[in-house]
DNA sequence: ACCTATAGTGGGTGTGGACCCATTATTTCT
DNA sequence: AGAAATAATGGGTCCACACCCACTATAGGT
């Protein structure tokens, strides 16, 4: 995660295209996001189920997997930590038991404002540059961008 | 990487938030760049180099390495490669034998406008829903953000 | 001459992410 | 009832990336 390595000019080749410019700042945003998680020991995942269930209510774990795009396998996983770390929980679905309900609880809900607020300053630390008008008119861009996205938009 | 996975709605809580919408635009612009970079059997990286000569002229590999904030062992192999396709050459400095200069071959220059081109392409496919003033506009908020990035200037 | 520092190289490590398969429990279809 | 589909889980694979160390060759300082 190249800590503070002598940073001599960048070739413009590179930093004239727009691709360039949204893979680095992006992996700089995901790796702000990911040191202040890791903290705590989450990772983004953790944060992003925590997410699911608190807008919109509890899920079975293959609703999360479709929500977010991952490998069931691998949400079992992440539940697997968030329900240790008592944010949330499972019971099984009496209408069909093959399935598990997970659930937010009250710390999982509290935890989640929390890292918000680590996501909100991050925000803050990347977008010094920009005034606050600049600030939202980057967030609209970028949400035009992210919603029509070839994968996952 | 995620290729036509159902893509539900996601958490406004996350798409709420500028961090997350920088990382996930830059995760898929990266990955849509180094697809079509991989189709040549190329890295990001390999790009980058060839951008560097191409801009700045012959360098040390020494210089590459501080100049890109890579590991001097990685450039080491990347410039392995590039001479490989006859894209650069390598030949000892005579004022110090230890050091290698590193220049782009002509046809290095031509593969890497190909590079630059596959570049464009991508950032039309990602860019499609904003008109072509909200794309310099975006792209102008982008560069004042990376240009003052905690890592890598 | 000797010692230290630097450039390049090869080999290796650790991590995180995406992905995949086999197994078990349960439901649905016929 | 029996067959096929689905949910969850545990186990692993594969790959890219960043990083680090040991070694050789050369240069520079004293």
């Amino acid at each position: 995660m190249n800590p503070e390595p002598a940073p001599d000019t960048l070739p413009p080749s590179l930093t004239g295209l727009t691709t360039y410019l949204l893979s680095r700042t992006g992996k700089a945003a995901r790796g702000l996001l990911a040191a202040r998680l890791a903290r705590r020991g989450l990772r983004l995942w953790h944060m992003a189920v925590l997410a699911a269930l608190a807008d919109f209510g509890p899920h079975a774990q293959r609703e999360l997997a479709v929500r977010l795009s991952v490998d069931p396998s691998d949400i079992t996983k992440v539940v697997d930590d968030l329900a240790a770390a008592t944010w949330v929980e499972r019971t099984r679905d009496p209408a069909d038991r093959r399935r598990v309900r997970v659930h937010a609880t009250p710390a999982g809900l509290t935890a989640l404002t929390e890292l918000q607020a680590e996501a909100e300053a991050v925000q803050a630390t990347l977008l010094t540059p920009l005034t606050p008008a600049e600030r939202t008119q980057l967030t609209d861009l970028l949400r035009r961008v992210f919603e029509t996205l070839p994968t996952g938009g």
